[in-house]
DNA sequence: TCACTAGTACGACGTACATCGTACCATATG
DNA sequence: CATATGGTACGATGTACGTCGTACTAGTGA
């Protein structure tokens, strides 16, 4: 079976809030904004396990923040930009600028 | 003693999201950006009980999205929405405008 | 002084969450 | 077929969270 993805109409703000709360999650949907390549969960430098790997990255998914294809014996994840743009303008645009910023900020303070 | 505020540089993001993510706590930034005017913790139609009630700002407090002023034997809460617009531009507006729109999506559907 | 109001503190409870390990299933590739 | 790769499923565990009730404190005012 294909993997369940929310329709762009159905993404509840709530649920992208709590999905971008976990610092692991933030990383991989910034990590995607910085090259939108469709890549495999691996692909992503997380220090987690495997079995939570899959764990965010359905967190994700059912949020409609990414898009899982299958391919092969992976998934490629892709950012859903344009449909969270549409439902939530600015929204994620001005969540990466503040974790870029963020990001700077802590390894400036080293 | 006084009560605790992180300052303006001292704000995470990813504890305003979390924040924001609870429906309840949602609703009160909601209620302070359309009406600024401070006021008490009782004052925002909530249906929790007031030991939840605290909780809830006090996660808010934390997280740097109210002021509480005491005042007499309440608390005056106030968005501190300049902090907020200068530590994360944009941020809180884009889930002010989400968070109408889903508002009014829902009670649209009855 | 005696209420009343606004809120806190503390403990309890059930649930959700982040994490892991192990077992398992596909798909390639030797 | 055997093995490696990419990922899921399931159960366990410890922690955090949302909620409540009760008891308490600090002002307000009759």
């Amino acid at each position: 079976m294909s993997l369940q993805h929310p329709q762009p109409e159905q993404l509840e703000l709530e649920a992208v809030l709590h999905a971008l709360s976990d610092p692991q999650r933030l990383r991989i949907v910034r990590s995607l904004a910085e090259d939108p390549t469709p890549r495999r969960c691996g692909a992503f430098d997380l220090q987690v396990t495997k079995s939570t790997l899959t764990h965010h990255f359905r967190v994700l998914r059912e949020a409609g923040l990414i898009r899982q294809q299958e391919e092969g014996t992976s998934r490629l994840n892709s950012l859903r930009r344009d449909d969270l743009d549409e439902r939530f303008p600015g929204l994620l645009d001005a969540i990466l600028v503040a974790a870029a910023d963020a990001a700077a900020l802590s390894s400036a303070r080293g």
